[in-house]
DNA sequence: ATAGTTGCAAAGGCTTTGCACCGCG
DNA sequence: CGCGGTGCAAAGCCTTTGCAACTAT
């Protein structure tokens, strides 16, 4: 918690109650929740929160590079801890996404232009059914 | 013409005037256009066409595998023409999707299991600014 | 006749905006 | 005080749904 503090301080960002509270949950649960889910999490904690704290907070994360919005489901944004790059495993069937570590030679640090136009982010998903949905059939 | 009507056969999706001419619009300008772009460009030839066909005609294409949905921006769907696959970029600052034509060892053919999970689907795609947009600076 | 297609209108779901209140420096 | 953060309510945008009219066998 208190490195969490401190990487909101570094970002100058305002750690208040609420942004602590989102970002120690972001960071524990590496399950690319939904604004939702944040927001029925964190409503445990501090059952006054409101949905439109959840979205100006992970904006302001976004914003900083705390966090990336995933976008590949189509519906609701996910949002997920930054660490290392990697990709990720879109389950069909029961919407989890998995994290993926694979090193695609086009993520490699330093090649940061593709066809004459600037790459900032890189993004790399596989859609499918995953492991447990195909143990169920 | 005649083969997008005789693609339509194959894939039993009844030809109709309104689904020829999104298939022809698709398939003829690869911009990867929202809804409702395919909506305004279509109105020019068909007046009476409503969105809910264009969402209609794109989901029966979807199911098909005629066309691919792209949810890379977060806001509106983009619609992609299926030929080979192949990766995107998409620029931040004008919003066009570009092809990029790489081929990540990843998306080998055959390989179709990922940590265990059935792989049906490949996505990559770089966020950046494009070649234009990196110009007008 | 019959099944499938079309398109208007309304509803739905996720996200953003406007604004008043609150709290901390 | 004053500025930023919070949260309620309302609006906004994209998409889906309900349903009636239509079309082509």
């Amino acid at each position: 918690m208190k490195e969490l503090k401190k990487l909101l301080d570094e970002k100058e960002v305002k750690p208040t109650f609420q942004r602590l509270s989102i970002l120690k949950y972001l960071e524990e649960n590496r399950e690319h929740p939904t604004a939702d889910m944040i927001y029925e999490y964190i409503r445990e904690k501090v059952p006054t929160i409101s949905k439109t704290t959840v979205y100006n907070t992970v904006h302001k994360f976004l914003e900083k590079g705390l966090i990336k919005e995933l976008t590949i489901t189509g519906q609701e944004a996910r949002y997920d801890f930054v660490t290392d790059s990697h990709h990720h495993f879109l389950c069909e069937k029961c919407g989890t996404i998995y994290d993926i570590d694979i090193n695609c030679p086009h993520g490699l640090p330093g090649q940061n232009m593709v066809r004459g136009h600037k790459v900032e982010e890189i993004h790399g998903y596989f859609k499918g059914i995953c492991k447990n949905c195909l143990q169920k059939n």
